[in-house]
Parts: C-alpha cells; structure tokens; sequence
DNA sequence: GCCTGTTGTTGATCAAAATCAACGTCGCGT
DNA sequence: ACGCGACGTTGATTTTGATCAACAACAGGC
C-alpha cells in the first residue's frame, strides 16, 4: 500500500520519534509531506549503496539493516523499531540494505523535502542528531559483542536486547518484559551475532535446559531470571 | 602539557576538521575557547561511563576508542586521526574509553562552551552531525568485519583501512600510499579485529610469505598491490 | 487429507582460531 | 656490555563454533 496521506495529530509514534521535535504549526506542514505505506516481510525498502527516494519514521514492526560480502555472507548492522527513523540524512546513497522483518508500517517522507524542513528547523535536525547518537552507541555496544563475546554471551545479550526493545515499544509502564515474541527467524539472529543458524539453535536450548529460559513454539520466549540473564550475555561470574 | 593557547589561523587541521564550518568572527569566539594538550601514549583522554568537561579535534596522533567486559576482555571500536572530533556532544557521558596511541596533539574546547556555540552556529552542529555520520558509518562497516570476515581477511582490511587513512592524513595528491608505519601494536589491532595477538602475527607473517605485504621492523608495512589486498579483504575470488 | 517447502533441532565431524608454551628481538637503564 | 622487560614470532595442542547431514515440526496449497 503506497501513498495515503497521514494524520499526525493521531499517530501512533507521535511523541517518540524525530517528530516529537515539531510544535503544532510545523507538524501541519509535515503532514501535508507524508505518505503511509504498509509492507509485508521481505520487502527491501533501501539497498545498499543506492540513493533512496524517501525518509520514513517506522510506525509499526521490525525493520533489519544488513551488509553483505560478495561471496553472500551477511551482516545485520542495526534493527529498528516502531518509532525509529529510518534513513541517513544528507548523504547521497544508503550505506546498507534494509528490508522489512515482519508487517512494517511506515511514514514516508520525500527526500527533499524533509531535509528542506530539517534545515529550516533545527530542533528537527538535532533531533534527527540524537536518533544517529543512539545508532552510533549501539553499534559500538555490537562491536564489542561481534569481537569478544562468546556463543553463548551473543544470544543471551540478543534476548536481552530485543526484551528491552519490546518494552519501550509496548505500554509497560515499569518492570521488565519476561515474554515476547522474537521478531527475527534463527536465520537472522545468526546473521545478527555473526554465527550459523546452528550454533544460534544450540545455544537456545542450552539456555533452556540450564532454566535461564522458556521456548513456546520457537519464536515466543519467557525469561525467568531477567538479571541473570544479563548477567551471562556480560560474562559477570559464570 | 596542558592549556596552552591555541591560533586557530595556522592550525593544521583548520580545513578539514569541524572548525571548517565556521567562517571568520566565528572562528575568533572559539580561538578564545581552545587550548592545546600534548598527550604521550598510553594517556586517558575519556573513560567509559564517566563525564569528559571537554571536547577536542586531534590536530596530531592517533587515539582509539575502546570498550570492555567485566573480565577484561577488550575492543577497539574506533580509531581517531588528525582532523578527528573526540567526545559526544548532547551526550552526559561518554560511552568509550578514549585514550592515547600515538604522542596527541589536542586542541580542546570546554564542554558547555562548545554546546553552546553549536546551538548558536547551526553549521557547526551539521559538522558534528556530519562527522557523527562518518563514524556510525566506519562501525557498521567494521561489524561486517567482526562478524563476518575470516582472521585473514580482517587483518587485509585493516591494512586497507589505515593506508587509506594515512593518506587522507599526510598530503598525497593522489594514488595510495603503499608505505606506512602502523600506529597500534600487535595486541592493539588484535583487539580492534577480535583475534589474538598470535592469530594476527600469524597472518601478517601470511601474507608476507604470499608476497602480498613487506614488514620491516614489525611497525612499518609496504603494501606490494593495493588493489590485490582490497580483494583479499572481501574475499574477491582467491 | 497429503504433499511440499520452509524453519528449526540435533548429532557427528572438521577446521579456524584460541590457548599454552617457548623463544627471538629490540630498546633501555645501569 | 649486560640484564631486563616489552613486544613479536613460531610451534604444539585444545577448544569453539562451522560444516555436513539427518530428521522433526509446521504451514500452505491443492
């Protein structure tokens, strides 16, 4: 679905993404720019060194930004969520693919178009700053993951992760969230931790049988012990 | 050394680092704000954690970024070169340990200062956008590398990477260099590829035999065919 | 229902890199 | 010159995770 007008006043994401930044006047003009549109698992929506047509704020579902080798090896460098922008403002061509995970719905916005008004509000520009300071802390944070972690640290840190995600997608107020859904196959979380499907695999049950963790149906998992569990994927005793 | 003024008109970085977006009277209010540091190897610049009063472009040197596990267990997840900007603007603390590889000339600006002269000059703040931009680039580029690439091909990207920026850093008009000190140790590039010290003196010893790189004295490097050890480096046939 | 393709698990074996260990080299202080 | 410590190389062995292979679970199409 490609090209219904949005309205901000309800959106979804309204207070958590780089629109927060906008006051009344200035989301008026946003959303005379914006375009909804729906994807389904798969759908590319950037590619790697090619320019993209549009920006897009993620309203709802998973997005994976990937790199690849020439032989086929394949890395995820970043997963967004709803409220994330997706995109990289100022340069020509996107430095990786990124492809929908599961139903994505995003708010698009023409290139030129929004960064005209980026630079004609600035709060809307710093505020796109503080989005690509949070990529960049959690790149780096991935880095030391992909060089030094273990098996076994990799995936206790990826379910850590992807819980903390969960909540700050979702309404929960306080606590953690101990059940959810994983939103990638074991496929792309080996891809994501620079391991194959099988050790991914392996480590799962590992994690089971040693109690850290419930499996319902292979992609639903329940955290008993949300601190022990952190406390693995950093190697703290163990 | 410590607080030295410094003059922003024969600095040697003045065009390439983020002091290139501002003009004139601009460029008076920072020299105001600069002071020089000269930092021996090894010195700590930032600590993982902890507030940094201030920012600073690398006029000379080199520094790397580091970040660890509890047990010590460590990687590099940058590495800063003259013309650099070290520290995270809008950022409490500092999310890396920066420290010293090289003898550091600094020229440093006071925390809150410097915040303020990039809200009142946007060109600048779009400087550090953009610098930031480079640098998320550099570490998605980089966990390709770590979670992809075999020892053999992490070492020949490294050897790609610091040769393409030792170029940008010396003032060769065109081509590569093909000969280069390397600025970090055997344990230092080990941390910055995920490997072993051994495992990366084995490959350096590698691709000596191959013919592909001369060492001299461990530190310096002469790279026989550029474009052969980019291929090697994304395991482009061979 | 049944076939088929996709996804995930488990086991056996292999290989790349880590670890353990010894030794060489260089620079520095005395 | 000598001895020491840091750094780097090389070899032997072990370990972790990759690869190869078989099979189970499940979903969708007909």
């Amino acid at each position: 679905m490609v090209g219904q007008i949005i309205r901000c006043d309800s959106c979804a994401v309204r207070h958590r993404s780089v629109c927060s930044a906008l006051t009344r006047p200035e989301i008026e003009r946003l959303n005379g720019m914006a375009h909804a549109k729906l994807l389904p698992p798969g759908a590319v929506i950037m590619r790697d060194n090619e320019k993209s047509s549009y920006f897009a704020n993620i309203i709802s579902g998973v997005v994976k930004l990937t790199k690849s080798l020439g032989d086929g090896r394949q890395q995820i460098v970043g997963l967004q969520f709803a409220s994330d922008f997706l995109g990289r403002p100022f340069r020509a061509n996107s430095p990786y693919n990124a492809e929908a995970v599961t139903d994505v719905h995003l708010c698009t916005f023409e290139t030129q178009q929004f960064e005209k008004l980026a630079k004609e509000f600035q709060d809307l520009e710093h505020r796109l700053f503080e989005h690509t300071l949070d990529e960049l802390d959690a790149a780096q944070e991935w880095m030391l993951l992909l060089g030094r972690k273990s098996a076994e640290e990799k995936v206790a840190s990826f379910l850590v992760m992807v819980a903390r995600r969960m909540q700050s997608v979702g309404c929960h107020a306080a606590g953690h969230v101990t059940r959810f859904e994983l939103p990638l196959s074991r496929a792309e979380i080996a891809d994501f931790l620079g391991l194959t499907i099988e050790t991914v695999s392996r480590q799962f049950t590992r994690l089971k049988n040693d109690g850290h963790i419930a499996i319902e149906g292979a992609r639903t998992v329940v955290v008993q012990d949300m601190d022990r569990l952190r406390n693995i994927s950093e190697s703290v005793d163990g």
